[in-house]
DNA sequence: GAAAGTAAAAAAT
DNA sequence: ATTTTTTACTTTC
């Protein structure tokens, strides 16, 4: 299996793929082996504090709701948030629908749904709500 | 096709 | 501040 893994705190990002990438997510231990490429070289910016953007292929294989709500994300820019309810008002949809969409993004960060907060409230995060509010805070977010 | 299951929000208490 | 509708989309019968 061909990807990378690179430490943030006492969490390892692993990317999965190369050309395409298959998933991102965080685990207790690497996964892949270290090894260097443009993507990499970015994410370890991105975990530094650095305001980077993630221009990558990325493999989504997801009905077309599931799709439109996860490229809707993508286009949230770097230190800024929106809610579950505002999606789903540009997709006429509704806020839970908006949820279970993102429950199933396989790609951390570079999809970034820890961008997606509920109105009062912090929402979920697969990785862990602990995970999502370093995130947010990362990128100078502040939450109570 | 129907019903359960959501990482939500608004309304009601 | 907690509890109860309302909500729409995927998944799984």
């Amino acid at each position: 299996m061909e990807g990378f893994s690179v430490r943030w705190r006492d969490l390892y990002f692993n990317v999965e793929g190369e050309e395409v990438v298959r998933r991102a997510f965080f685990s207790r231990n690497p996964v892949f082996d270290f090894k260097e490429n443009e993507l990499s070289e970015r994410l370890r910016r991105y975990f530094r504090g650095e305001k980077v953007s993630f221009e990558c292929k990325l493999e989504l294989d997801f009905p077309a709701f599931t799709k439109r709500v996860l490229k809707r994300v993508l286009e949230i820019p770097y230190g800024e948030t929106l809610t579950y309810g505002e999606i789903a008002k540009e997709l006429k949809s509704s806020a839970r629908a908006v949820a279970r969409a993102l429950s199933m993004n396989k790609i951390a960060v570079i999809i970034p749904c820890h961008r997606v907060v509920s109105k009062n409230g912090l929402g979920g995060y697969s990785w862990g709500v602990e995970v999502k509010k370093a995130l947010l805070r990362l990128e100078g977010v502040n939450f109570p």
